[in-house]
RNA sequence: GCCCUGGUGGUGUAGGGGCUAUCAUGUGGGCCUGUCGAGCCCACGACUCGGGUUCAAAUCCCGGCCAGGGCGCCA
């Protein structure tokens, strides 16, 4: 039999449990974590979003009918407890609460599917698929809060600097963009697809007075890649900005990447603590390399790539035992670059394009884009694209489109950086990869 | 998609032709008034599926499914 909530309500946290509390009446909610039955006193842990508090009922201190009930609690029951703060010695944080009342709101079937306070590790797989018990895990929400703080500094960034944020179709009608694969899905009697990349939409915003934006939404990509970095739905900041250069919005990006680190280093100290992660601030400007040179520094790690390749697994290997922290990767060949990339006006086989690497790691890429039409239907036709797929797109071009320049950074590989998780699956709360579509 | 490795109680594991299938954690019960990875006692609970080899298969072989790692793919 559980209780209902009534009018309890919490009055506090558990982080905000403390000695030195001038308010001795208190009603905490949350978890039992662990209990610690001793005869003739009971420990409880109770979990809440942010802490423990160690409830104490010794059976002298207790009413019998209150002590049984203490002793019939099962761990991840959720029950709601009011008592006084007691600040002592031996208890863990120097403080407990002696209870008086308990509501038992819910309770937890037994065994659990996973150990929640992670006496026994649980493999990635069982932990996707109880995450709601996962999550319960300091180690793993302590993530998502960086993740969410970090969402939280970058839209603060932007709106600082007067960005307007959009909404562009996840819906579209068209696979014609080339290189990725994407999701077919029926759009009542048409085939449609999922979104890879809002880059077209936001670029058809430089040509209206919406000339500064920014989008935070996934993207959807069917490749069949089954590594610790990639996901077939993702998070894209996306940025776009009129009358700018790659200079322009290279120098955004790293300032917005090093505010998020510190913001996240401010307000996220705890939980990096738990991660046992220490955030240092980079320096800006990043450090720029020149594609050409890092062909020349991976050849010298002893790997093999030639001028024009896209870096393989292990050229960003070897440049990641050789740049300890990010650096952006400029003057990109523009035949690895997509269409809608600036080459160089001097020597066109060259583009405007940049990534931001973080030791091995891409986690951003941006470029200066072709603002001019003609050179844009001659770019997508050298790509082997049809630009009548693109007639849309491209009368935006047709009428007044301005210079402008833009990127997209992935706010998982941005987390894992901020996190130290080593699979791209630790920061996002229901992973969609090759094989999992559920939970 | 390719290569490698694996699948043993709820969880994490040991074992690797004949064992009562190991250990930890857990779960259920008992003892214990200062635990804090509590301790002690008792009990419970497992060999991925299908086929084959063999007197005998969790163990060897083949196939499926699933997972982990590496790579490729990733405008």
């Amino acid at each position: 039999m559980t209780d209902s909530l009534k009018d309890w309500r919490r009055t506090h946290y558990s982080r905000e449990v403390k000695p030195e509390m001038n308010s001795p009446k208190v009603t905490l909610m949350g978890w039992i974590h662990e209990i610690r039955d001793l005869g003739g006193i009971i420990f409880l842990l109770l979990r809440d979003r942010d802490g423990i508090t160690q409830i104490t009922a010794p059976s002298k201190k207790v009413s019998a009918k209150l002590f049984e009930e203490i002793r019939s609690l099962r761990k991840e029951s959720v029950v709601a407890v009011e008592g006084t703060v007691q600040e002592s010695p031996q208890a863990p944080g120097g403080v407990e609460i002696i209870p008086q009342r308990i509501l038992l709101l819910n309770t937890s079937h037994q065994p659990l599917p996973l150990d929640p306070t992670e006496k026994v590790r649980a493999e990635i797989d069982t932990r996707l698929d109880s995450r709601f018990l996962d999550l319960r895990k300091h180690s793993v929400n302590s993530i998502f809060k960086i993740k969410s703080r970090m969402l939280h500094s970058v839209r603060v960034f932007l709106e600082n600097q007067e960005f307007i944020e959009i909404n562009t179709p996840k819906l579209v009608a068209s696979a014609t963009e080339g290189g990725t694969e994407l999701f077919p899905i029926t759009y009542f009697e048409r085939e449609a697809f999922l979104g890879q990349s809002p880059q077209l939409y936001k670029q058809m915003m430089m040509a209206t007075s919406l000339d500064k934006v920014y989008e935070i939404a996934p993207i959807f990509r069917a490749e069949e890649h089954d590594t610790l970095r990639h996901l077939n739905e993702a998070i894209s900041i996306d940025v776009e900005v009129a009358f700018a250069d790659q200079k322009d919005v290279m120098t955004l990006l790293e300032n917005l990447v090093a505010n998020a680190i510190k913001d996240v280093k401010e307000h996220c100290r705890e939980e990096l603590d738990t991660l046992g992660m220490d955030l240092d601030v980079p320096e800006t400007p990043f450090p720029r390399v020149d594609y050409a040179e890092v062909v020349d520094l991976v050849n010298s790690k002893g790997v093999n790539l030639h001028y024009g390749d896209d870096l393989s697994r292990a050229a960003e290997k070897a440049l990641g035992e050789i740049m300890d922290s990010y650096y952006f990767i400029t003057n990109w060949p523009s035949e690895i670059k997509p269409f809608y990339v600036m080459p160089n006006r001097k020597n066109p086989k060259i583009s405007h394009a940049f990534d931001l690497m973080y030791r091995d790691l891409e986690i951003s890429s941006g470029a200066m884009r072709v603002h001019l039409h003609d050179l844009l239907v001659e770019r997508i036709k050298g790509k082997g694209l049809n630009p009548d797929s693109f007639n849309r797109y491209l009368a935006a071009f047709q009428y007044g489109m301005p210079p402008h320049a833009g990127w997209g950074l992935g706010a998982e590989r941005f987390t894992m950086c901020l996190t130290g998780a080593k699979n791209v699956r630790e920061t996002v709360l229901f992973p969609r990869d090759r094989r999992r579509l559920t939970p």
